[in-house]
RNA sequence: GUGGGUGUAGCUCAGUCGGUAGAGCACUGGGUUGUGGUCCCAGGUGUCGCGGGUUCAAUUCCCGUCACUCACCCCA
């Protein structure tokens, strides 16, 4: 038992597994980068009132799972429960969106929801975002569902799926909340449904139960009542998506748990995890910029779960990720050799190779056995009979073979060894 | 916040129908005094989660507690 342990719901990496982690963060990235967009890196914590207003007061993630806590000057901070909000925010103070548009931007790191851990949702996650902002043309609601797939399908993922849907708008959602509300007043919904069905009536329409399923077969869909404007818009993001290749499903009742959501959302989900089983998703918010003090413009963008991915990866049995230590792994032998041999890795280190050594003065044994297990490719094996002679012995691990080399062009021969 | 499961070596776990514990992996050394990945031999560690109760005796049974975990809810 150690003293301390890591706070509740906090996930950490390791070798080899932190290896995956970097592999998925470093392939998103690639991903979007080849579509134009910008990395921001913003902080960790903001003011609350900007994702009490941003994210919605009624939001779970907002009335019950928020880190906040006053700082020393008696401001209310808050740890930021996800990305879109302070992007917005960033925007706007930095007046990004007076520039062209749209502003394509993404970002990475931790985010933070105090919920109750278990497989998949931590209270400490990883999070890959991108956001798109100032045009509603539907071809980027379309590029921007297209890196993400593309991204999961660089990372080697093959099963998962991605679920697509239009909310709607400020035009017509209104009036279909209000019909969808008469509907499910009708219907006998226990107390906790009943609530629910007040403060956020299409999230009844995602229930899991059975019963409810077939109670609520029935029911009146958004996707049934968009105004024209939307329908056009949601056509238009399925044709550019199927010009684009990408595969997708609609679920008319997905739901999203933040209030800025308008028109295009979806959700990537995979099979293998238990059951928190989306990777990511997003959607667009036509009035996130108006609300946080900005001009009137549309916005989109996506969430990835860094950390869901990395388990998504390990369900498929993928190898993600350079798992080895170093490219070539130095074997003294004696101390003489073991100068000689720290002054070598330093100057191979200077060339770019990735070097380690065995300290603490193993036996040889010990030490080829570290050899092996670093990775490397290569081992150099230098002995004071070799040190006699000015060379160091080069043995590729691999196939065993081993040859003397001078140790005065001892880069240019690891070089050599290790181009392919 | 509400349920279920589990807490034993660094890791994965076995075990004691109550007499204070083992295996595999990993690590170190040796077999091979200058050669790893296979094989063989040797070596070490545990407040058996914590607190209380029953008992001659509790890691084992009972109660409580904490932690981890899965699920509901919600979401990445």
């Amino acid at each position: 038992m150690s003293m301390f342990a890591a706070p509740k719901g906090v996930p950490e990496y390791f070798p080899p597994l932190s290896a995956t982690f970097l592999a998925v963060r470093n392939t998103m990235l690639r991903s979007v980068s080849l579509a134009g967009y910008g990395y921001v890196e913003l902080p960790i914590f903001e003011d609350t009132a900007l994702f009490a207003r941003g994210v919605g007061e009624s939001t779970d993630v907002v009335s019950k799972e928020m880190y906040t806590f006053p700082d020393r000057a008696g401001r209310s901070l808050t740890l930021r429960p996800e990305g879109t909000a302070g992007v917005v925010r960033a925007v706007i103070e930095h007046g990004l969106d007076r520039g062209q548009l749209p502003v394509k931007l993404c970002y990475t790191g931790p985010f933070f929801r105090y919920e109750q851990p278990q497989a998949g949702r931590y209270r400490q996650f990883q999070q890959f975002g991108v956001e798109a902002i100032g045009t509603d043309d539907p071809a980027v609601d379309a590029e921007v569902i297209a890196i993400a797939d593309a991204g999961y399908r660089d990372a080697g993922l093959t099963a998962y799926r991605l679920e697509l849907t239009s909310l709607g708008d400020t035009a017509c959602r209104p009036a279909y909340r209000e019909l969808l509300q008469a509907y499910l007043r009708d219907l006998p919904l226990d107390a906790e449904t009943r609530r629910r069905a007040d403060l956020n009536p299409l999230r009844v329409l995602d229930d899991k139960r059975p019963e409810m399923h077939t109670l609520l077969a029935d029911a009146p869909l958004m996707v049934d009542h968009l105004c024209a404007a939307c329908r056009e818009h949601y056509d238009r993001v399925k044709g550019y998506l199927t010009d684009l290749g990408v595969k997708f499903t609609e679920n008319p009742r997905m739901v999203r748990g933040l209030d800025y959501y308008t028109r295009t959302t979806f959700e990537f989900v995979h099979d293998g995890l238990g059951s928190q089983s989306g990777i990511g998703g997003g959607g667009r918010y036509d009035g996130l910029m108006a609300e946080l003090g900005g001009q009137a413009l549309s916005g989109i963008g996506f969430g990835l779960g860094v950390d869901r991915i990395v388990l998504a990866s390990q369900a498929e049995g993928l190898t993600v990720g350079d798992q080895a230590r170093c490219d070539v792994f130095c074997v003294p032998l004696g101390e003489a050799a073991k100068d000689r041999l720290v002054a070598a890795a330093g100057a191979l280190r200077a060339a770019g190779v990735r070097v380690d050594l065995a300290y603490g003065g193993k036996g040889l044994k010990g030490s080829m056995k570290a050899a092996d297990r670093s990775g490397a490719r290569l081992a150099l094996v230098l002995g004071e009979r070799d040190l006699a002679e000015g060379v160091v012995q080069l043995k590729d691990l691999a196939s065993g073979d081993q040859r003397p080399v001078p140790l005065a062009d001892l880069v240019t021969s690891v070089r050599d060894a290790l181009s392919p």
